[in-house]
DNA sequence: GTTGCTTACGATTTGCGTAACGATA
DNA sequence: TATCGTTACGCAAATCGTAAGCAAC
């Protein structure tokens, strides 16, 4: 058994079961790749994929688990490249993030700049996926960290969630709308009552929208649903309706030709969070990135829990429903950090809102 | 980097630092290893060894942070080969135990012998250790299981520890010894009133001994302390005082020419745990002698635990001070096992007696 | 016919052992 | 001088690429 080997066994799963894939992927030959899955099958001696004919149809029972150890070993192997890089102050490197249109477009561009104004050798890699997507590459060791939001913790196995910054839902509507002429900022039910344009995971029934609006029982009809928050924009100006898109995504400019209305504490927050695979070391400007972005964890704490066996111990913000308004709980719920486990979210600095963080981020 | 480089590593340190001896164990020549070490250290770009000279003096800091993932990488290799040798019904195979001198005497000959009436092609290495060195080289993934004593659970990270049995402490004395003689069971206060023959371990304040007769008031004098109970008997025998030894230890043979006292109750229960490496697969004749070991964990729970990151679950029987007799509480403290963590220790089968138990083993 | 895995063969590289060398105490 | 690690060299084995073969769709 090589390291080689356990490589190639990994890359013909991620190519989809096609060693003549793989191989391209791995700079090497079609050949090569298929003799050194063989040799390791006889040495093991049982096959870890089933066969149609000669093409590979998928793992085995027993070549899965095998599977299960193998990534380990890699995941340590690339732990132990990084530790490496790092401590020779290897200035060539590369950050992989995986995130939602929204943050990819508005909120992280300014911290990714900083990064490699302070790191020039570092190449960024920023692609836009759905959350589900982030959190999967993630998982995979395909990605560094996974931006994405969410009210509650991402449901992740393995993950340090941190929490970056809490947003809300921001309200756009062209200057004639009915109620951006109105004298007082507009409720649910009248929102509810007009055709509205927004994302297309406002349909799911956990969004922060459906949310909202379920609890004032109302079902709003979607003029128009998206991944992105320009074309909302777009279809706002051609008076397809009143738009509903995270408040980072609105500019000064957007003001001037539309109105933006007073929708503040209507819609639950959501949490933006980065998300950290544990176990996996990051390279220094990882870090120095992360003080940028998340600048009230300590780097110690944040390395503690990548490290630690213990359950990811960064407390979410809770939100919740008071009087018809949403709140956010000014404590962790206490049922929710025995101590053994968790380290109390350190609320003197506390994440800050989109709007305000915004002003810091692009200023 | 390779397997072979990350396996010479470990060898290396395992050999204290010593290349010529690493070499030897691995069956290479000390050339090869020094080689290969030089390839990895050029490979990472600084060196995982301090040397003074030529020779090895330790671990750099980051040489020690590499070794730590080696170890894992290393462990997991061991994994890939046990889960194969398993699917593959390999019937060779070697089952490593490392434990006290009462257990290798008394207590595991009888069921390592049905493992290997079960499974012929097994060998099974049996080495007697202190409990602390036990622990050790079940840490340093030397031994596949380690099976101590201690009232409490054994503190060490990273392990299960499955309580096996409870024991105590019987007395045996010469039949012409006063306390033979008396027409009721000695107490406390009377056996202390006597020069004693016991282990050496009872000297440390938090053996069952020590606390025994530190609750009583009383510190006996120890006319022999050893390590092996034999040693123990044939002191008695030569009337060096009146014995405390393990109840596992005393044989029918022993009562035709002492008096066994009856001491129940007077000394608190020790627990005989068996201890495994969490994460550490274990070949299939293994379950099977655990299965013989510890009947009252289910197999499927063992290895739940063994693969969970969860902490260890079982939850060891506690023992208490009530009206100067030590008895075990009839349920496992409930402040102990929180329902995340733990799965409640199962009673309807609970660890039987030592001596109960020896009747069933030696049967 | 196209896709995809296996086998065969030869060039290159790598690994490993023997032997000589060097440094330390 | 003994111990321990490094360097040098040569043989044997493994790796990898090219090319041919073969099964499935």
């Amino acid at each position: 058994m090589t390291l080689t080997q356990l490589r190639y066994l990994a890359a013909i799963i991620d190519a989809g079961f096609n060693i003549t894939e793989a191989a391209s992927r791995l700079n090497a030959t079609q050949p090569g790749v298929s003799k050194q899955l063989k040799q390791m099958e006889d040495e093991l001696g049982f096959q870890i994929f089933v066969r149609r004919g000669k093409s590979l149809e998928g793992l085995s029972p027993a070549g899965a688990k095998v599977v299960e150890r193998a990534r380990v070993i890699l995941s340590e192997t690339a732990n132990i490249r990084a530790l490496a890089a790092d401590h020779r102050n290897e200035a060539r490197g590369e950050l992989a993030v995986a995130t939602t249109y929204t943050q990819a477009r508005f909120v992280l561009p300014a911290t990714l700049a900083r990064l490699r104004t302070l790191h020039p050798g570092i190449d960024v890699r920023l692609n836009p996926h759905s959350e589900a997507e982030a959190l999967a590459l993630l998982g995979a060791g395909a990605v560094d960290a996974a931006v994405v939001s969410s009210p509650d913790r991402p449901a992740a196995t393995g993950v340090v969630a941190v929490p970056v910054y809490r947003w809300s839902l921001a309200a756009l509507a062209p200057r004639r709308h009915p109620l951006a002429a109105a004298s007082r900022p507009p409720t649910l039910r009248e929102i509810a009552g007009h055709p509205l344009v927004t994302y297309a995971s406002a349909q799911r029934p956990d969004s922060s929208l459906a949310r909202a609006f379920g609890a004032a029982g109302r079902a709003p009809r979607l003029a128009c649903a998206t991944r992105d928050a320009e074309v909302i924009k777009t279809c706002v100006r051609a008076g397809m309706g009143l738009g509903l898109l995270a408040e980072m995504a609105v500019a000064e400019a957007d003001a001037a030709d539309l109105a933006v209305l007073d929708v503040d504490g209507l819609f639950p927050l959501n949490t933006t969070w980065v998300v950290l695979r544990r176990g996996h070391v990051l390279r220094g400007y990882v870090h120095d990135w992360l003080a940028d972005l998340v600048p009230h964890v300590g780097r110690r704490d944040l390395r503690a829990a990548m490290e630690g066996g213990a359950e990811p111990w960064i407390e979410p913000p809770h939100w919740r429903e008071v009087r018809g308004r949403f709140q956010l709980e000014a404590e962790p719920r206490s049922d929710l950090h025995p101590a053994r486990n968790v380290v109390p979210f350190e609320i003197a600095q506390p994440p800050v809102r989109a709007a305000e963080r915004l002003a810091v981020s692009c200023g």
